[in-house]
RNA sequence: CGGGGCGUGGCGCAGCCUGGUAGCGCGCUGCCUUUGGGUGGCAGAGGUCCCCGGUUCGAAUCCGGGCGCCCCGACCA
């Protein structure tokens, strides 16, 4: 058993996934307080996440847009919620060129309203809804208490807006992006289980009418928010008169939607994932998923090494080939398992011999031998095997992490230790404000087979309590 | 803003109480050794001890003032 350089999870949650996520050298904190400096392979990660999720955002329909990072204050402050929620939290620029600025510009904390200007001018008939625009960009959000990934100033998202003819319309938009794009990203590429539902009055968007979760579990039994869509009603289209024409010519408000994920998700990935040992990546969001850990630089191991590694590409998975023989073997592999790279396979001179070499698992540690020939066969089934068998192992964590109580005081104790699921009416928002008061928040309502619900007032409905990052 | 703590080679820290040549581990450079789970050895480079002022023959250490950072809580993707 080698020497773990992170400490043990069971000791203290709260600086182990620090540890996760410094050890695993993906990001260090940027040079301005809550900022973050991502590194090359935490960024490859990212890079993947993007891809996926832009591709699903595509298929959903909407189109990628670039929009400005600064914004006239006067923008932020047309929509009464939406001000409140985010003045505490803004950067504004008061000197620009050495000079006092006449109206001071904000850094985009979130661009509904500069996408609400401009789409005004964009809609003028019914024939130009829907209007489906995505951006991916930085915004800025001077947090109080800034935490690497989970919770930086300056974070890295995609963000949609869209404008709607009708109520229904815009519903089940925000709802289709919820779960078309990210329940099934979240579940098919990063193995992870997600608690689907609404927020509560208390804990929606600033200017929204509906907001919907997608609500992950740390391996310290916290919630963590994922992704989320808005139903914004007609609020910002009132607030920047986005309006349209109808079939019978009519002038009609609009209704717009948005919706984000950012670079939580990474965050989310290690903490939902992470062992003592370092990161696990599922297999499909991983960067590298096979190295190819050469021993010893003898009988030719190398260039076999890379042979093995062609043919294991050929087969359709992204190899690696670790031939920095000078390095010690049992450090290199300790740097592999820290980065989390699902799959690993040994080879040196014994096993040239043999004709077989060590297949490593990752997520459970699995070793087990296997002729050199059937590598390119073996692996990438294997993979797959990994990618399932750790959204199974998520869930069930979840799962076990999860208890259904019956009263508020049971529902503060199952939040405070993991997940407590009560009924939305035995707890109502004076049990929820009796929970805030604790540290625990209600994170969804959502329906008794897990699904969205339509409204807060749907009967028999449920709310998933926890502890919140 | 409330409560704790810390500023000493790149990183992590000791030294401070009781003033007297600035140390340790990791990392880095070179050579050798070892490579199958974080090898071992030899040699070496690298520091305005956060800043300003004071006390003193002498300050990393004592005194006064300032600045910065971290952790816990309140705000939040």
């Amino acid at each position: 058993m080698p020497k773990s350089p992170i400490a043990d999870p069971n000791e203290d949650y709260p600086r182990w996934y620090q540890d996760v996520i410094a050890l695993a050298a993906l990001a260090d904190n940027g040079p301005v307080r809550g900022t973050m400096v991502i590194r090359p392979y935490g960024f490859a990660i990212w890079e993947r996440i993007q891809a996926d999720l832009d591709r699903r955002i595509k298929a959903a329909g909407a189109q990628n847009v670039y929009f400005p990072l600064l914004i006239p204050e006067s923008y932020l402050q047309r929509e009464a919620e939406h001000v409140e929620g985010f003045s505490p939290e803004l950067a504004v620029v008061t000197i620009a060129g050495g000079k006092e600025l006449a109206e001071p510009v904000v850094i985009r904390p979130t661009s509904e309203t500069v996408f609400g200007e401009q789409m005004a001018k964009w809609v003028n008939s019914y024939r130009d809804l829907p209007l489906l625009l995505n951006q991916w960009a930085n915004v800025l959000r001077w947090e109080l208490r800034p935490r690497l990934f989970l919770r930086t100033s300056e974070f890295l998202w995609q963000e949609g807006h869209t404008v709607h003819a009708s109520e229904a319309d815009a519903a089940a938009y925000a709802l289709r992006i919820h779960l078309d794009v990210y329940r099934d990203f979240l579940v098919e590429m990063l193995a992870l289980p997600v608690l689907l539902g609404r927020k509560t009055a208390e804990e929606r968007f600033a200017g929204a009418t509906n907001t919907m979760t997608c609500e992950g579990i740390t391996r310290d039994r916290k919630a963590l928010q994922l992704a989320t869509s808005h139903e914004l009603g007609q609020n910002f289209a009132r607030a920047f008169d986005i309006t349209y024409t109808d079939e019978s010519g009519q002038v009609e408000t609009a209704w717009t939607t948005s919706w984000g994920a950012s670079t939580r998700l990474v965050g989310g990935l290690i903490m939902g994932h992470g062992d003592a040992r370092g990161l696990r990546l599922p297999p499909r969001i991983a960067p590298t998923q096979v190295a190819i850990v050469v021993v010893r630089d003898e009988d030719g191991a190398v260039e076999k090494a890379r042979e093995l590694g062609d043919a294991i590409a050929a087969a359709g998975a992204r190899v690696e080939v670790d031939a920095d023989t000078h390095t010690g073997f049992g450090r290199r592999a300790v740097d592999w398992e820290l980065k989390g790279v699902p799959v690993r396979i040994d080879l040196g001179p014994r096993d040239l011999a043999a004709g077989e070499a060590p297949l490593v698992r990752r997520d459970t540690g699995e070793k087990r031998q296997a002729p050199l020939g059937d590598l390119p066969g073996l692996v990438p089934e294997l993979l797959e095997t990994i990618q399932s068998s750790m959204l199974a192992e998520a869930t069930a964590f979840r799962d076990a992490a999860t208890t259904d109580v019956a009263d508020v005081e049971a529902a503060l104790e199952a939040g405070r230790e993991g997940v407590g699921r009560i009924e939305w009416a035995r707890l109502g928002p004076e049990g929820e404000r009796r929970l805030l008061d604790e540290g625990v928040s209600v994170r969804c309502i959502q329906r008794p087979d897990g699904t969205v619900p339509a409204s807060e007032d749907e009967p028999d409905l449920l709310a998933i309590v926890a502890r919140a990052y």
